[in-house]
Order: structure tokens, then C-alpha cells, then sequence
DNA sequence: TGGTGTTTGTGATACAAAGCACACACGCAC
DNA sequence: GTGCGTGTGTGCTTTGTATCACAAACACCA
């Protein structure tokens, strides 16, 4: 079977999937993509809100249809209860647990260019448990440097630290010409999940999810809408 | 008729498309999405290589089926030559045209942390007719600074800068608490192409076409699939 | 306790996109 | 010019996803 796209069009945000071991065979990746929206919605419901909602209130506030988020669910459980809904804190959780969002995830960032430190530098990632925890750059003239509290390594180090830090997921900021390389070495490091900001479809086997986020593409579609 | 969507999942990536002037009617969004895929590809394959290339050749090298190719072309018209293929040259020239890719567009971006910066810095626009021609912020503190040559203005001064400098599309790298509010700002200063990296799914008006970038979603996705 | 109103979970249905397969066009060689 | 090989364009089929609509479950109230 060919990989299913979702993402960026196609090659981009490639996601070549293989493991989807566990419990629940079989999920759409579509659905796979939105249960973090519903995680999202859900906690700010959880702030300030009611304690239980309906799938017609989530759908309101996320514009999709009520059908669809109790499809999506409906994958993985029965966590309504009728007549009432859903109670947000328990709905909560449970997402969470399936996304593996109820853990911590170690993280690394490789490029350390003005994206990379961006990106390192970017206080969201953290209160969503994506902790990041090494940073990579070729360059050796800026490698020792502090990013955010933060040591610049060279990547000969990279295999060792993943190991020794147990990072599971990689974000790739280095330029074009270098990303298929250096995606390489998340691979052989056995790094299975990697977000992508360089402009191509990296070739990653199978088993290795690989997010793209490609701005110029999106920025490319989006004139032909402008008359 | 909802909305399609594509991109990340649904609200963010929202394409609220109502404008599908001009030539083609009726083009899925996902096909409009793929073309900036085979513009990429196209000048690849002009720099080194053959004059005419096939659709087989094009799938293997985007990881898609030929025949898809094909049917997203045949939207727009009859580019190919039976027994030969695509001139190279000629269809990376009429995608974009359809596109709109065969004019430069200026672009403004608003919010001027970090992010902001690496944007305003980033050189990928630029070589893709995206020129970033203004910067803007709230914070009065930063406003008059000086980023890669461009100097941060107050957002007050928006609307006026975007008639006086034609600007069609806005890049948003503002926290998310002032998202909405910014994006509410563009669309009254009647921007219709947004580019937003808030974590957030901004209401706009039909005729809008907003592209998320929700980098936080991407990786919450990808932790399924680490088993 | 029975009746009413609500909301889930899900089979059935409708819609959309991807892939197949072949007729037809064209290039090229002899 | 005729015949063969190649690759397009596209109607038809298959696959995948969203939506509908309703029976079953539960809350609440009298």
C-alpha cells in the first residue's frame, strides 16, 4: 500500500506509517490528526466551562460536524455517556493516553540557524510535555555555543545523545541541501519520529513518521485562490 | 457547503474558499495543493536534466501514482504530448501562471518575536517571488528597530502600509492571545491570504483563505505512532 | 416509576478522491 | 508513408471519508 498524505500535500508531510501498534487497528490518519485538536478544545473547555460537553457543542467551537467527532471517537471507545455527553476531563485524558500525550517526549533540534533557534526558543513546546533537549548544529564554529540555556552539539554526537537522553522525536532546521543527510542520521540514530522544516520530501523508511512544514508551499497555494 | 479542508487537520488550516475565480472552476483543494508540489519538481528537473519528462518519471520522483498526475493536470488543460510527455520547461511555466506564481507578491509579517525574525530573515521566500516588505508589531519598544533591513512598524500604521505597498498576503507570528485580534486587523485592512503559526483556528470571513502552521499539532500527531 | 427530552454510538448512505486501463495521438525508424 | 512503441487524457471502478438518521441509553422530573 501506498503511504497516506495528509499535512502538507503530498511528499512534504510525508508520513510513512507502519507501527500503528496498540490498541485500536486501523485508524484513518485523518482521525489520527484531529484527535490533538479535540485534546485542545477540550482543555480549554476544562478551564473555563462546563464539566460535561456535547459533541454538538465541541463541533461548534471546532466547526465541524457533530457526527464526525463521534466517528472519530468511535474508534477508540465508547467515552459518552447518553443523553449528556462527554465529561471533558475524563474525554481529556483518554485522548491523551492514545496519543501518548500524558508522558513527557525528549526532543532534539538539529540546525541551529536562526529557525533552529527559533524553534528551540519557542515557549510552547514545553507545557505540551515536547521538552527539547539537545540541540545539533554542523558548524563547528558555533558549536559550544548556548541556545536557551541550551549547548550547541556537533552531530557526531548526535547517535550517543539520543541514546543517553532517550530523545524519541527530531526537528530538522537545516537547509535544503543538507536535510536528506542529516535525516539520515535521526534514522540511523533510531529516531522514528521527525518534524521536517526543510523544503523536500525526505526518503525515510518504513516505519518513520516524518512531518513536513513547508511555508513556502503554503504560500504557494494559496495565490492561486487570490484573484 | 462546509469548508475543505486540508493542511492540518481541520480548523487550522482552514482554506475558506469562496473565490475560486478564473479559469478552472471547481478544482479540489487538494489537487490546487499538490500543483505548487510539481512547480517544485519542474525546476529540478530543468536545472539538470531532459527537456521533456513523463508522468511516470514525475510520480517516481513524487512518490505518487502517474495517473494522479495526469487527472490533476487534465483540471486545467491538455499540457502533455501522447507518446512523449510534459516539455519541462512549458508546464513548470503554466503551473505557474495558474498558480500565480509568475509574479511577485508582497507580504508583511506581524509580530516580531523570534519567530517573526526568523521569518522576516528566512531567504526561501524571496528566490519564490515572496518579497517581505514590511514588519509589524504592538510593542512600541521594538517598533522603529531595524530586522534583516526592514523597519518594525506599529500595527496602527497597517492598513495604510498595506494599500501604499499593495500587500496580498500576511504571515501572523504573533502570540496566540492577540491572533484573532491581528488576523481581524488584516482582514479589515482587506488582506485575503493569511499565513498563521498562532496554535489557533481564526474565524475570517468567506473569501479569506487562512493556512495554518501548528507545529505543536504536527508533533502531538506523531507521538500515536511511537509505540 | 413511567414518561419525556437529550445525546450517544453506529449501520447505512452519499460524496469525494485515487487508481485503473484503454483509446487515441504522436514520434520515429525504415 | 506505414507500422510500432510510448505516454497522454479520461471514463469507469475502487477506495476512503464524511454525513445522515435512528435505535438504544441515560438523566430528570412529576
Amino acid at each position: 500500500m501506498r503511504a497516506l498524505w495528509i499535512g502538507t500535500p503530498r511528499p512534504m508531510s510525508s508520513t510513512n506509517i507502519s507501527n500503528n501498534s496498540g490498541s485500536a487497528p486501523n485508524v484513518p490518519e485523518v482521525v489520527i490528526q484531529r484527535l490533538p485538536l479535540y485534546v485542545r478544545a477540550l482543555t480549554q473547555f476544562a478551564g473555563s466551562g462546563d464539566d460535561v460537553i456535547s459533541s454538538e457543542q465541541l463541533g461548534q467551537r471546532l466547526q465541524m460536524t457533530p457526527a464526525q467527532i463521534r466517528k472519530d471517537l468511535s474508534y477508540f471507545g465508547r467515552f459518552g455517556k447518553q443523553g449528556r455527553g462527554y465529561s471533558v476531563a475524563s474525554l481529556e485524558q483518554r485522548l491523551r493516553s492514545i496519543l501518548g500525550l500524558d508522558r513527557a517526549w525528549n526532543t532534539m533540534v538539529i540546525g541551529m540557524g536562526r529557525l533552529g533557534r527559533a524553534v528551540v526558543s519557542y515557549p510552547g513546546f514545553a507545557p505540551e510535555g515536547f521538552n527539547i533537549v539537545a540541540a545539533f548544529d554542523a558548524d563547528d564554529s558555533i558549536v559550544g555555543e548556548t541556545v536557551s540555556g541550551l549547548d550547541i552539539q556537533s552531530i557526531s554526537d548526535l547517535a550517543k545523545t539520543v541514546k543517553e537522553k532517550d530523545i524519541k522525536i527530531g526537528i530538522v532546521t537545516v537547509p535544503i541541501e543538507h536535510a536528506q543527510e542529516v535525516i539520515d542520521t535521526l534514522v540511523d540514530a533510531g529516531i522514528k519520529s521527525i518534524l521536517n522544516y526543510a523544503p523536500l520530501s525526505p526518503k525515510v523508511p518504513e516505519g518513520v513518521t516524518v512531518r513536513g512544514i513547508d511555508t513556502v508551499l503554503s504560500l504557494q497555494s494559496m495565490t492561486y485562490y487570490i484573484s
